[in-house]
DNA sequence: TATGAATGAGGGTTCATTCAT
DNA sequence: CATGAATGAACCCTCATTCAT
């Protein structure tokens, strides 16, 4: 097997054993189990188990980022907006063993992993509040603290998310996705 | 000292704590040391570490349970709704280091752990479902899935939060309660 | 226990320990169950276990240059080269398990602590020198290399105490003294 | 490559790397990459590590204990003398990686191999006592415990050799076998 | 013969928990 | 009740050695 391979598969094994477990519960050598090799072979891959935590999450990051397209204002901004939310869906769907180590286990491993966290979603918020901004500009944004609207966003995201990889009741991709433009459009509470 | 006196400190202790570090990494004499008595004074009040934590917790699930009415769509739905925003806000915001717990630290803790929390927020959601199918039923919610529904507003909530303490903008809790009420009545964007 | 005697007490079962098995082979547990203690016990009494030998290096260290008087060339010269011999030997004969560390184990540590050994030597040697320079101003030392004369004087002294601790044949020290004090002021060798 | 050429070049990688790093602190990668083989290859030459080590050891041993001459008492004693004290020094200054290896980081192995060690210089010592306890039948050797005047020997050798090799004043090596022999024949102390 | 990926025993260290005082 | 020294299970990581290619 081709060193790039074997790296992969322990990458796909460790993915599986803290989505399950979270980062302290999830022992070295489980990882080695779930790849079928001795624990030792772990550490010809990476440095350490926390390095290996990093470079999944890391991975992901990189995925979001590339998925998310800055909106243009001067295009169709709610084909933009659909596409991004389509995106984000995309990735986290697709993946959801490392969904699950971003949204449940990844607070948990230490401080300064906690901050690397942070400043991920700091950074969206940040670019999702400045187009925001942009859009209150040209009139297809409502009033309003900006940064308060990107939160909503991603928080609404994040526990769509949630929802929809524990709940049995299948959705299609599509339909969540006009959801959650619904949401940002109009909300939901009519008097 | 009184026993349930030395037991509140305990965990007035545990809880800056455990913000401050995480389950894994606040060590149980970091909270001794914290509330200013030995190692092993700690087990005289508590069976080990976990239950600290998890009583944290669910001291926390109760204070927000209690806080949130269920919506009776007999009366003022409008107030009842803010009400319910109101009182999370609250509950969270005047007990920072809990909800920092909750949101930062408690996914981190072990599987059965993590199930607790699911558990919590489902509950959550499932009442808050409930009540927007009634809502659905008198015409002052909008037609879709109600547990897409209150998935967002619950998320919403969450980052919201999460933004509000990090960031260091000071904003009355009012004005957060009717951003949040805008946000589901009528989303933020516009054409 | 007091916390002062434990720690002398693993100060003494690590002297043993790493007596008979250098650094190396010995290994935690050895020096707890020579303790009589269990392994954790170790740590609280030192960071790790490089640090007890270190400790037990520098101790005897202190000891010897404790022990060793700078010659005063205005006052009795032979009776202050008989009293340093006779110190140096008092301090390592009477604690032949440091001995056997300093001369058979200390240098197989690593190479940070190799430089630590060689830099007590070089600096008894050192100071060595520089007496016997003044001697030499004396007339009461030979022509020749100082720094050479020191190197001889401390490798025969070495020697010297490998040889009395591993042979069993017993010899006073007055008798040692005077048979290294011979030997700078005459050698063996006769024509 | 010839077999019997690649393990000396093994060989010479293995001295250059246990004496700058010492047993423990030399790994076996180090030393396979310093012959540029693979790790793998080293096993071809030699069954394990230890025995690298004890093949340099046995063989600086083989060469000090060949160049060293018992001293003919019929003969010129002097220039036996002289010769074995050119001898040695020639033998561990050629070589100066060996006698490092012997010096600094042969006590730090084993048990077992510090054994070794002591029972060589023991046979050194052995053979020099037994030829001064002759030289004192002869009177050209003063009275005295011939041991010791063997261990001092052998001691102030040693570190002569230490001192030469980590100072940088170059001395020529004729004038250092004269300096230890004006030690033996007559020390440096004068009254 | 040579390779280097894989192995797995073993060691240092941590820390939740216990218990004698 | 309170203490804090002691315990020892458990884990991460290293590296000498093996073996399929």
């Amino acid at each position: 097997m081709s060193k790039e391979r074997r790296r992969e598969e322990l990458l796909d094994a460790a993915r599986r054993v803290f989505a399950e477990k979270g980062f302290h519960e999830a022992k070295v050598g489980d990882i080695a189990r779930a790849a079928s090799v001795a624990k030792g072979t772990v550490y010809l891959y990476f440095p350490d188990k926390r390095s290996i935590f990093s470079e999944l999450i890391d991975h992901l990051f990189l995925r979001l980022s590339g998925a998310i397209l800055r909106v243009d204002t001067d295009g169709d901004v709610i084909n933009q907006v659909k596409h991004n939310i389509r995106a984000v869906l995309g990735v986290l769907l697709d993946d959801p063993d490392s969904m699950r180590i971003l949204f449940a286990h990844a607070g948990g491993v230490d401080p300064t992993f906690s901050e690397k966290i942070d400043a991920f979603y700091d950074g969206l918020k940040q670019m999702l509040a400045e187009s925001l901004e942009e859009g209150q500009g040209l009139g297809i944004v409502a009033d309003g603290d900006p940064r308060l609207y990107a939160a909503f966003t991603l928080g609404a995201l994040k526990e769509l998310l949630t929802e929809v990889t524990q709940n049995s009741e299948p959705r299609t991709r599509e339909a969540l996705v006009e959801a959650v433009y619904g949401l940002l459009e109009s909300g939901y509470l009519r008097q």
